[in-house]
DNA sequence: GATAATTGTTAGCCAAGGCTAAACTGTTTG
DNA sequence: CAAACAGTTTAGCCTTGGCTAACAATTATC
């Protein structure tokens, strides 16, 4: 088994630090990063596919290329991914659109994406430094730190 | 070329929300990850190698597959590209070590990851919670929002 | 309307990061 | 000290998410 750990030097000199969580919680902990990282790069097409629809009419494949700095190729690869998830449809050679479910994720994702950012801007960080640390942050954050950044976010514009 | 965007439709109607940065920050952005998501693995093999040996006396293999929660084959393999990169020795069958320049990281890492931790706990976040969170936003906050961070935390401490 | 330019797709390659199964080494214990 | 056990390594498999090169379709231009 692991009990291994607990055995051999039972508290070793001269360390600073919070100690080690234990094993379950610490192994919670990248649990929870892996099964974040699983549905980013999902949630970021299927956003920026919104924010397309939203902000130009229409999403087209060379520009979610263009905009995730990615190959066509990728894009395309990805696009029959979303497909198959039942998140987007598309035809051959056409502009894409989101499926319920998809238009359902953007929200989600847009709606989180964004009180981050204003979090960040609110707590005084420059904006496009802030842009750049909430498209990763935002994967990450729970739902319970997502409610708190919101009211701190309020309370800075109602002093 | 790509300012395809422009031309179709100008400004579609009845949209909320911000506007689309311009491509090339918005492709900064997801850069920015991609980048963060290359290193992120590494430096938490580092740090929790680091935290075992400060701890615990020595880091073995088996300690760091149960407490993320991964297969002793996955850490075997992954030792070997840390070793390969310069971060850690060992002898087959040993317990390992950090070379300098994994010490060095292993630092780094934890010093970053303590001030997301302390930060969010300060915010008013569950201490579970926080450490979830801190694990996988740690990689995508840049120095000038751990300033800002660590400011804020240290404010909460003496009101 | 033919040709050029742009956009989209497909095929095939690669590295990272998981896994299981099997073999091997080191340690503990009867 | 031999056997059993615990820990480590290796081999081989899989999925994701990148890429380039070649080809196909659409759209723009003359
Ligand atoms: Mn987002
Ligand atoms: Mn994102
Ligand atoms: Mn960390
Ligand atoms: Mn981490």
């Amino acid at each position: 088994m692991s009990d291994h750990e607990q055995r051999h030097t039972p508290t070793p000199p001269g360390h600073s630090g919070d100690a080690l969580p234990p094993v379950e919680q610490h192994a919670q902990q990248y649990e929870a990063v892996r099964n974040a990282h699983e549905t980013e790069l999902i949630e970021d097409y299927v956003e920026l596919i919104g924010d397309l629809i939203r902000h130009r009419g229409e999403a087209r494949a060379a520009d979610i290329a263009n905009r995730m700095a990615v190959s066509q190729a990728t894009v395309s690869k990805m696009i029959r991914r979303l497909n198959e998830l039942g998140l987007v449809t598309s035809k051959p050679y056409r502009s894409l659109f989101l499926t319920e479910e998809g238009q359902k994720m953007a929200q989600t994702s847009r709606a989180r994406h964004d009180v981050v950012l204003h979090f960040l801007r609110a707590l005084g960080v420059d904006d496009s430094t802030a842009r750049i640390d909430a498209e990763g942050m935002e994967h990450h954050v729970s739902d319970e730190t997502l409610t708190i950044m919101q009211r701190f976010t309020e309370q800075q514009r109602t002093p």
